[in-house]
This record gives C-alpha cells, structure tokens and sequence, in this order.
DNA sequence: CGCGACGTTGATTTGCCTCAACGATTGTGG
DNA sequence: CCACAATCGTTGAGGCAAATCAACGTCGCG
C-alpha cells in the first residue's frame, strides 16, 4: 500500500490484483527543495501523484521570467499536459517548493492500468472533470480581476499552501510581479 | 445515427446497442444567431455537443462585462464544468453565435452510458486530457503574453473562428477592450 | 427610413511594470 | 563562528501599455 492506492480506496474499491500493479509501476521518489523533478525539454511523459510536500510546475519564457502554471499539495496530481499526445518536448518543468514525497507514473504505464480497470478510469475522468472546472475558474480570474482581487482570490482557496510558498512564486502564478504583491501584502497590513 | 455517434464512431467502435442508448439520450436543438442556450443561474447540468454552427460560453461580471470562457464549433462540447459537481446554479452563460445545430445531453444520462460503455469513458477521459492542455496553454498566454501577441495567438490557432466572432467578443477572450483590439488590428493592416 | 449594434479613432487616465536601491534572512565556506 | 554572498521582500521614482471615456461612421435590419 502506498499513498496513491490509499487516496484511490477513499474513492472507489480497489481490488488486490489492480492496486498490486498500480505499486508495481508507481516509483516512489523523495526531492528535496528546490530539486527540479522533471526540467523542460523533456521526452518523458510522466505524471506525478504528490505524497507529501509541495511542488509546482512553472514555464520559463523566452526573457527568462518564471510564470507558474500550478501548485500541487498532497494527492493532487501535477505533470505537464500540454505534450501528452505531443512529440514535442516538455514546455513546463516541475520543482519541489518543500521536502517532498512523490510518486512518479509514466504515461504509458498508467495507460495499461485504465485498460485493465475501468473504475479507475471512471475515477480519473471526474477527477479530471473537476481539473477542467478549476482551470476555468482560473481563467476567469485572470480575466476579470485586479491584481489585489487575484491574490484575495488566491489567499481564500489556496490557505493551505500560502505559508510554504515564496511569495515571488505567488505573484508569478497571479500574473503580476512581486514589486506589485508586495504593495499589495502592504495595504492589507495597514487595514 | 447523429453527428456525436459519427464523431465518436471515427475514434473508438460503437456496438448499436450504446448508439441506440446514446442516441435516445441526445436532445437535438436547432438555434439561432445570439440565442442563449443555457443562461447563467441555470439548475440544468447539460452537455452541448455542436453540431454545427459556433457556440460561446461567457461570464458575466458584476459591473455588466462579458468575459468569455470558450467558444465552440463542429464536435467540439461546451457546458459549465464548474457547477458539474456543485449544488450551485451555473455560472456561465452559453450562446449561440450563428444558426447552430446542437445535441444537448443531461450530465445524469451520460454517466449512465459511462458506467455501461467504457470504451466511451476512455474516449471521454483523453478528450479531457487534451481539454486540460488548452486550458493550460490559455493560461500560459494569459500569465505572459501581451495584448498584441495573444491575438497572433488566437488568429494563428483559431483561424476557424475569426471570421465568424465579432471582435468584441473575440477582445472579451483575450482579456483586452474592444478599442484595443481595434487597434492592434490596425497596426496589423499597416504593415 | 431610422434605430441599434458594432467598429474605429482620439484624448486622457491609470494600474501595474520597470528599474534601482536597500534591508532582512539564510546558508556557506574559510 | 564569523564574513560574505545569494536570495527574497520592500520601497520609491518614473514610465508605459492598455483602460477609460467620449464621439462618430457604418452597416444590417425591423
């Protein structure tokens, strides 16, 4: 047993045989802070199952600037979807922002497992259905909101990963800079 | 056989028993230019499968602004992803941009078809996969690129729709004024 | 025709960025 | 154990991309 099947039996059951083979291909790492899991410009095509810790995934743009496209906190997953069905390489790299567990699946290997057990297919689709929905959400944000409305926004529904996060990766991830953040961490101190 | 059964027929085989099932669940609608499908503080938890004709999904802000989410043409699905697995009324708002051909599916009944056609849930679960990856790749040019550069984006990628989406809603896209739009599409003309 | 929706253009404003400098903190090697 | 560098957050001054506000032309349509 290990993390994964843990978090997969709180949603469906899990048969010996299925969770046998999901630990079979599962690799268990432990990264350090500030270790890069997967760089850009990779060819492998791995997904990440977070066990404990913290890590985000984060594009570098052509000035050299880091825009973070996701945080990841216990059992949620981070991998880079935009080169899945690709050939081309991996666009975001993946760092760990803590001392962290992770279980590390490649793609083709998870593959085998949606084809031998259906339910854990059904679960990745509605797991997958709410990932679409916080990407929207997401995107509406960043569409209609401030920079001081983006980081409410951001304080409300990420509290739990507020501390361990530095707070330049914070403004990276909202869009704006940490000259900007700072001015407005400042004005709700004076309030 | 309608056009979601051919549209999936070209991915995966489909027996005429879940062609039948799938069939007897799609509702067929014909709407026109400017009609709203599905209004925001909606109940309903539908999908839209677009036959024909294009199709948007917009929010609308507190201070009467349109920002939208998606649009959609031929075999594409919108819906409001974010009140799928929530009690709360729909946040968005899905209107149709020309004369539309639409099978409209409640979310109950194609979770129905999920649990006895699996072949159809794996079809579903790389739909959202790839999903996943345009909402990210969207983020990314929110998070980085400028006004003038999402648009080279948006006319290289959607090249489909240009011709179809007034500009305000296509600036509503991007995130920037209708004036803005105008323009960089000026500069454009200019050189 | 005349109205409303849409796109354009100009003048002005503004939210946020850029650039630069400077503490505070952390960690590292001598 | 301390000196030093590197990293991070903060603060200020100035600039700019894009928003706002306002006016006007054009097109399609009831």
């Amino acid at each position: 047993m290990n993390e994964l099947t843990d978090y997969i039996k709180k949603g469906i059951p899990l048969s010996d045989d299925i969770q046998n083979k999901l630990e079979e291909i599962t690799v268990e790492k432990k990264v350090v802070k500030g270790e890069i899991i997967l760089p850009e410009n990779s060819n492998k095509k791995e997904h990440i199952f977070v066990a404990s810790g913290c890590l985000r995934s984060f594009y570098k743009a052509e000035n050299g600037k880091e825009h973070t496209l996701q945080f990841a906190i216990k059992n949620w997953w981070i991998g880079d979807y935009m080169t899945l069905y690709t050939n081309d390489k991996s666009v975001v790299s993946i760092e760990s922002l803590s001392h962290s567990k992770i279980l590390v699946i490649d793609h083709s290997n998870i593959e085998k497992i949606y084809l031998e057990y259906p339910q854990f297919e059904a679960f990745q689709r509605r797991n997958f259905e709410r990932r679409i929905a916080t990407l929207q959400k997401r995107i509406l944000s960043l569409l209609t909101l401030s920079a001081s409305e983006k980081y409410d926004q951001f304080v409300t529904d990420y509290a739990a990963f507020e501390k361990v996060i530095p707070n330049y990766q914070i403004a990276s991830y909202l869009g704006i800079t940490p000259e900007s953040l700072s001015r407005i961490r400042k004005e709700r101190i004076n309030k």
